[in-house]
DNA sequence: ATATAAACCTAGTTCATCAATAGGAAATCT
DNA sequence: AGATTTCCTATTGATGAACTAGGTTTATAT
C-alpha cells in the first residue's frame, strides 16, 4: 500500500505547481530566481502536514533532482522540470521505495529461487508491468488538468 | 504490498488443488468423504512454511467457506469448490484484508473528506478498479494452467 | 554586523503490524 | 485409550511507519 510519504510528495509536487514556478520552460532551464522558491512552512500549512516530517519525505526528492532547495531568508522549493515532465510512477517509486506488491519482484531480493516453478510468479510479473505502465504514464500535468493518459481510462464506475 | 498471508494462503489453495479432492463437482456438492482430506502437517512439509502460521492464515478461508477444515484422524482440509470456482482477488481479500493501495479507498475509512477536490482521489480510484478486474479475473485455474483470463495480458516482457 | 528566515542534518520516540511460536482444547478416527 | 487432526487464545521479537526534537548551515534584510 502507498503510505504517507508517496502521497504527501505527490501533494508537495501539485502544491508546487500550482502555486509555484519552475526552474525550466519550453526553451531549456531558466536562471534561478530568489522568490519563486515557496517555503516549506507555507506549503506545509496549505496541505496540514507536519513541516518536519515533509522536509525528511522533500530530501530524497532534491537529492535526485525533481526539486531545488534553497536556503536562507527568500529561499524555499521548486520544481526543476514543467509539470508534464514528472511521472507519478517516479515520484512513487524514489518516496516509496519501489511500486513492487511482492516482494520477489523487488530488484534487491534475489533470493526467491522457485521463480521458475511458482505459479503465481506470471501473475505478479504481470501485475507489476501493469501497475508501472499505469504510473508512468501519468504527468503532474494530468492530475492537475484531471485527466489521464491512459487510453483504457473510462470515467465511469 | 501483498503479504505472506496472502501469498502463503494462495500456495496453500493451490497446493489443495494440485493434490487433494473437491467438495464439489459439475452436478453439486458431493458428500464429505474423509480420506480426500489433506492434513496441514503435509501442506506445511510440501510447501516448506510453518504449520502453526498455516492454521491462522487457513482459520479465516474456513470460516469463509472457501475450505472446509475436518478434526480428527484422516481429517484436514479441501477445497469447498472447483479451482476455477475461486478467484485470486478472493482469497488475496480475505486474506489481507483489502487489495486498496491507498488508505482513503478504504470501505472502513471513510475520514479523508477531501476526496471531492483531491487530485489524487480519480487516480487512485482508477487504480483500484484496475487492481480488482485483474485479480478477480483469475481463478485458481488458471493459474495451474498458466493462462490468465485477461485479454490485453500478453507473455512477452 | 546582526537578526531573521529558510533548508539541511542527525537522532530519537511511539505505535502498529508482520511473521511467527507456544500450549492447550475439542473432535474424530482405529 | 490413544493417536491424530483442527481449532482457539495468547505472547513474542523484529521491523517499519509516522512523526518529533534540536541543532547547523546558508543566505537575505536592516
Amino acid at each position: 500500500m502507498v503510505s504517507t510519504k508517496g502521497r504527501y510528495a505527490l501533494r508537495v509536487m501539485l502544491d508546487l505547481a500550482q502555486h509555484g514556478g519552475f526552474t525550466e520552460n519550453i526553451n531549456g532551464p531558466l536562471p534561478i530566481e530568489r522568490g519563486s522558491f515557496i517555503p516549506l512552512d507555507e506549503i506545509a500549512d496549505r496541505q496540514g502536514i507536519s513541516k518536519k516530517y515533509l522536509e525528511i519525505i522533500l530530501k530524497v526528492l532534491v537529492q535526485h533532482n525533481l526539486l531545488k532547495g534553497l536556503r536562507g531568508k527568500g529561499g524555499g522549493y521548486k520544481l526543476t522540470r514543467t509539470p508534464e515532465n514528472y511521472t507519478i510512477g517516479e515520484i512513487l517509486t524514489l518516496t516509496e521505495g519501489s511500486l513492487s506488491i511482492v516482494s520477489c519482484l523487488q530488484e534487491t531480493d534475489g533470493t526467491c529461487r522457485k521463480k521458475s516453478d511458482c505459479l503465481t510468479f506470471p501473475m505478479w510479473k504481470k501485475f507489476d508491468q501493469m501497475t508501472h505502465d499505469f504510473f508512468f504514464g501519468i504527468t503532474l500535468a494530468d492530475l492537475i488538468h484531471g485527466r489521464f493518459r491512459q487510453a483504457e481510462c473510462s470515467e465511469d464506475r
